[in-house]
RNA sequence: CUGCCCGUAGCUCAAUUGGAUAGAGCACCAGCCUUCUAAGCUGGGGGUUACAGGUUCGAUCCCUGUCGGGCAGGCCA
């Protein structure tokens, strides 16, 4: 089918640059709503009738005659009309469309993939800072990111998957001196640790039980092992640097295992403090200055952002003489293009989408090649989550919210992932747990996994040797519902480029959705197992292709295909 | 006040990046299991795509304005 289709556009092509020279790239096809419309629909006619100057449905009818003298057309094609303004829907014979069964049988795993281009890219996500568990919108960022790293792998490239944060910032003060006063037996509420929300002092403070559990494991000399550092606690209370870095690699740990139940590994952890030392914050800064980018105004250094499209001018280095936020961030930006990342994404939450315009702006003020735009961003928005019909309130200075893990023990990695991925990164989404593990067709993860489970149970109700369907005689496929079945798998690999082009992993959810439905409806209207053995063989290899697809759709959104549920 | 994102069926969301009669699921109604998994299938009702203009063969999509929601706007991260 994949061959049939780009046979069927290469003569296209040819007829349109026959037309007009140049045309050849409006060569295109789409896939009809309406199954009326045929079975691929090209709108070449009425691109080409302005500069042409012609009539598109004339032109169309020209077009129509020089690809009924192709040999693909007349191989493959069943029929060519002219519809509506100019629309040219073509109907291909089911032989064509059977073609995809044998495509998918013979590359398995590898359907839908492109051939490797040696190129790399980095994504970057979670990015959590070691203060606290994963809460629910890590786990948006995980399933984003993860998804979208395997979907660019489908694509042929080498995806590096990165995870950034700092250990030395206010913020792990903060933490350090929380854990140092409950390591000292004080507790939120005590005249030494105000908790009033209004009180500004009680922002140096994480109120969280979990700090004493890190308090009490630094008391009994634990050591710690994250995937990224290993660390032994003092035990002395007024060791602050041995709190410090017992309380990072205890949360390391934690957030550890937060990845390991949603089975997701990064390559490398990248520490923002390495930035300084290494000399990178300062180097950055010195180019900045450099290329004249920067001025000196009430004791503060300054870069001219709005010269790259920035509301106004930032701050880079406080009276204090420390960086703000932004400058660590054009340093490392620019430490990934060093490193080779010629295509780099960010995932975050939409509330950072402030300090976009102003990383770029550093990138291009610094001057060292990097394109405009880089690197790409992909913004999620927040997630509520409710349980038994309320929500369930996010809030980290209470330190009561919903960790990642809690999500996941309360349903599973598999649905927490499909939810996750079930909608555009930027639409606000309300995850409810109680559909999350609902049994029936409200689920949409079940339903996917259920048409899995029920093929593989029919291929082992047969009984046979799966590997030889791979090259049975498919003529028997033609039926409505089987031709449905055969065109929509033919369609996956270039949905797959759709999705990874587009950043979007809930395009495949989608997809998988509309293959389970597809299916489903196949099995109620043919009997696989009948008597015939050619009919049986051809149906066999059919559901095994479906199979095969719908388990490849669902690992690169990281879900399982059962083979029994 | 300013910038970015969003507004589609009663609800949750799609729409092949400007294509044909705007589609799914849930909910509601009516059917289908002595046969390979009913966690399934078949059919039905439900819409001025927030509103008003504009661009063109053609607009949910692009431009302008209005209304409504979210997020930002610090020498915090």
């Amino acid at each position: 089918m994949l061959t049939v289709k780009t046979e069927l556009l290469e003569a296209l092509r040819l007829a349109l640059e026959d037309l007009l020279p140049g045309a050849g790239a409006k060569a295109a096809f789409e896939s009809p709503k309406v199954a009326a419309h045929g079975d691929l629909a090209t709108t070449a006619a009425m691109q080409l009738a302005k500069p042409l100057k012609l009539n598109p449905r004339q032109l169309a009818e020209k077009l129509c005659a020089a690809l009924q003298l192709t040999a693909p057309y007349q191989v493959w094609v069943e029929a060519l009309d002219i519809a509506g303004p100019g629309f040219i829907n073509i109907k291909l014979k089911p032989a064509a469309k059977q073609q995809v069964v044998r495509e998918v049988l013979a590359q398995t795993a590898r359907f839908g993939m492109q051939a490797g281009h040696g190129k790399q890219m980095l994504v970057e996500f979670v990015s959590a800072n070691p203060t606290g568990p994963l809460h629910v919108g890590h786990g948006r960022q995980a399933a984003l990111g993860d998804a979208i790293c395997n979907l660019f792998s489908t694509q042929g490239w080498k995806v590096h998957r990165e995870f950034y944060y700092n250990d030395a910032g206010v913020q792990i003060q903060t933490l350090t001196h929380s854990t140092q006063l409950r390591a000292k037996g004080f507790k939120p509420g005590d005249d030494c640790w105000p908790t009033d929300p209004e009180d500004p002092a009680s922002k140096a403070f994480y109120n969280g039980d979990y700090i004493q559990d890190i308090a009490n494991d630094f008391l009994a000399k634990k050591t710690v092992k994250a995937d990224d550092r290993e660390f032994t606690a003092s035990g002395d209370v007024e060791d602050l640097e041995s709190i410090r870095q017992f309380a990072v690699a205890y949360l390391r740990n934690e957030q550890d295992k937060d990845l390991q139940a949603f089975n997701l590994k990064f390559d490398e952890y990248y520490l923002e403090s390495s930035l300084y030392t290494s000399g990178r914050v300062e180097a950055a800064v010195g180019k900045l200055i450099a290329n004249g980018k920067t001025y000196e105004q009430d004791g503060a250094l300054w870069l001219k952002s709005t010269d790259y499209g920035d509301d106004k001018d930032r701050v880079m280095r406080k009276k204090d003489g420390t960086y703000t936020y932004f400058v660590p961030d054009v340093a490392y930006h620019i430490a990934k293009w060093e490193r080779g990342y010629q295509k780099v994404i960010n995932i975050q939450g939409t509330d950072h989408h402030g300090t976009i315009a102003r990383v770029r702006a550093g990138l291009q003020a610094a001057d060292v090649g990097i394109p405009q735009g880089y690197p790409d961003y992909v913004l999620h928005t927040m997630v509520r989550v409710v349980k038994g019909g309320e929500e369930v309130k996010i809030s980290k200075r209470a330190g009561s919210y919903v960790t990642l893990r809690d999500l996941i023990e309360w349903t599973s990695k598999d649905a927490v992932r499909f939810f996750l991925l079930s909608r555009k990164p930027d639409t606000e989404y309300i995850f409810d747990v109680d559909l999350a593990v609902a049994k029936n067709n409200d689920n949409p993860v079940y339903y996917v996994q259920y048409a899995h489970a029920r093929i593989c149970s029919v291929l082992a109700a047969w009984g046979g040797n799966a590997a030889a369907l791979a090259n049975v005689d498919l003529a028997a496929l033609d039926s409505p519902q089987a031709q449905a079945l055969m065109l929509l798998l033919a369609k996956y690999p270039d949905m797959l480029s759709a999705a990874a082009e587009g950043f979007a992993p809930h395009d495949v959810t989608f997809y998988l959705r509309e293959l389970a439905a597809c299916y489903h409806s196949y099995y109620d209207a043919e009997r696989i197992l009948v008597d015939d053995e050619a009919v049986k063989l051809a149906r066999l290899a059919l559901v095994a292709a479906t199979a095969q697809v719908l388990h490849n759709g669902l690992a690169v959104l990281g879900v399982s295909a059962p083979q029994k549920m």
